[in-house]
RNA sequence: UCUUCAGUAGCUCAGUUGGUUAGAGCACCUGACUGUUAAUCAGGGGGUCCUAGGUUCAAGUCCUAGCUGAAGAGCCA
């Protein structure tokens, strides 16, 4: 490393010295905690996140993001002089040579002596946003560019890593193929909400034809392309071929929703099984949502008693039931009974609930938090209110749906059986006015080899809501896309 | 998009029935302190009271509109 180390000289007070900092590889911190003391001196670099101390002696709290922990740097005053330590504030990022010893103090088992400090970048302690205090979630939003650099958020981030990993690592243990679908698609009938338009045509001047609509065949794809809003269309196509896929990736939905639990850019996570019945479905959304739950609770200890004790007391105490406890499986029409039923008894619900409208959030909380107090597999509802591929039951009125609904965040996974039949999925498509020469391809899937499959979407940023006890989504991202809102 | 609530120092917030020079804690700066744990102690600086109108002798405070944020609802994952 050509980095140098600057002191004053003490017959020349102007003179400064420049001395090159001794070469070491650095070590992690998340690495440093797990070494006992040696006599060796080792490299450690991050950013520091508090210096408290006297005129004899300095402590400097550093953290590189590798663990939650920060590892304690001891400082010399005299050694290093208070003028080069003065720039070592809240936020510079240091490089330190120093030997590991146990720590003399209670709060932590090691420490190091710092025996050379390089300073790679000062933070002006008057205009540095970030203090050794506690902010607000909200405040930290305006800062998008630097809440990484808080507890919460590494802590987040590091959780939202593992989970990403966690659901690679079940699928691939199970046997699933990563399937990587467009993220821009031609056909408008994915039929999840409103898209954004992929376009690149100048918007001042668009061609028009004789009778002044746009001309899209002089747009890039020859005709109106948007952003996805799921995979699972041509994730069926995979599942049809290679029998297990899943899809992650991010997804964008132009809806005008102002919630904690919506963003226009999110990732979503689709598997989709040839020969899985809606009961399989199920077996597999409980158990891979467990996995998850357990892997955190196995990986994340840190991250989560540091999120437990700072925002959530109850979070690590829901995540081991969910993964202790059997979800509850009950059809819609069964959910509606028992919704029914609390209304005979003196429940009062802002909505009417009867059978064939949709269920609102307060009943599904209802059932939910209230009823079961667990989470809740509902399944089969009205055909009415569901997606046009679902398959049709045998009594014509329900289809085989079913929506995950987990305490606090309400919907986590939505999935069905899919229709197979070419027939009925066809017939299913006409009444739904949605344009057959869009969907050919999607119907030769039943015309040549059908089979019975089924799937389900689970919101990355959902699980994560429940995962981290975190109350709002834009929370749960590095950088939240939300309606009047593309900062960072 | 609808409903409700909020916007005062860098951050978090107090500010009485409308009444003189708008406060606190933290942060920051200066000083003290021989090992601190978001160190402590003493002192200091720091304000377009969201914006624009209006009511009034007088507005941070009341009214109207707008902007921004949050919560709930709808849409959904």
């Amino acid at each position: 490393m050509n980095s140098i180390r600057i002191f004053p000289c003490e017959f020349f007070p102007t003179l400064i010295i420049i001395i090159p900092m001794k070469h070491l590889k650095r070590t992690k911190i998340v690495d440093i905690l797990k070494l006992t003391p040696t006599n060796e001196i080792i490299n450690v670099k991050g950013w520091v996140r508090s210096k408290r101390g006297n005129k004899n002696v300095n402590f400097i709290a550093l953290n590189d993001g590798s663990t939650i922990q920060n590892i304690q740097l001891v400082v010399d005053v005299e050694k290093f002089g208070e003028e080069y330590l003065k720039p070592i504030s809240t936020g510079a990022c240091i490089s330190v040579n120093g030997i590991l010893v146990a720590s003399q103090g209670q709060g932590q088992a090691v420490e190091i002596n710092a025996s050379e400090i390089h300073i790679y970048g000062e933070a002006d302690p008057l205009t540095y946003p970030l203090q050794k205090k506690g902010h607000s979630l909200e405040f930290l939003r305006e800062i998008a560019h630097l809440r990484p650099r808080t507890n919460t958020f590494s802590a987040i981030l590091r959780i939202r890593h593992a989970m990403a990993f966690a659901i690679h690592n079940y699928f691939n243990n199970h046997g699933f193929f990563y399937l990587h679908t467009p993220i821009i698609t031609a056909s408008d009938c994915e039929g999840a909400g409103q898209m954004f338009q992929v376009t690149t045509m100048d918007l001042q001047h668009i061609p028009t034809d004789e009778s002044g609509k746009v001309n899209f065949s002089e747009d890039f794809f020859g005709k109106p392309a948007n952003l996805t809003v799921s995979g699972q269309l041509e994730g069926e196509l995979g599942a049809l071929a290679l029998g297990s896929i899943y899809t992650f990736g991010p997804t964008f939905r132009a809806e005008n929703s102002n919630t904690p639990r919506h963003l226009a850019e999110f990732w979503m996570i689709e598997p989709e099984v040839a020969f899985y019945e809606i009961e399989d479905n199920m077996d597999l959304a409980e158990d891979f949502l467990k996995y998850l739950i357990q892997y955190a609770l196995d990986n994340c200890k840190e991250d989560l008693a540091f999120l437990n004790q700072m925002w959530d007391k109850e979070l690590i105490e829901r995540l081991e039931f969910v993964t202790n406890n059997k979800f509850i499986r009950l059809s819609y029409t069964e959910g509606i009974k028992i919704l029914e039923e609390a209304v005979k008894n003196g429940h009062k619900f802002e909505f009417p609930v009867s059978w064939g409208t949709d269920l609102q959030s307060e009943h599904e909380r209802y059932l939910v938090e209230t009823h079961f107090k667990c989470p809740v597999i509902l399944s089969d509802y009205p055909k009415e209110i569901k997606a046009f591929y679902m398959k049709l039951n045998n009594d014509n009125k329900t289809v085989r749906a079913m929506d995950v609904l987990f305490p606090k965040i309400g919907e986590i996974i939505g999935g069905s059986q899919r229709e197979e039949s070419y027939e009925k999925l066809k017939s299913r498509i006409e009444e739904m006015n949605i344009p057959l020469k869009d969907m050919w391809w999607y119907l030769e899937t039943r015309k040549y080899g059908t089979a019975p499959h089924s799937g389900f979407g689970l919101g990355f940023e959902r699980l994560l809501l429940f995962v981290t006890g975190m109350g709002n989504i834009r929370d749960v991202i590095p950088f939240a896309r939300t309606p009047k809102n593309a900062d960072f």
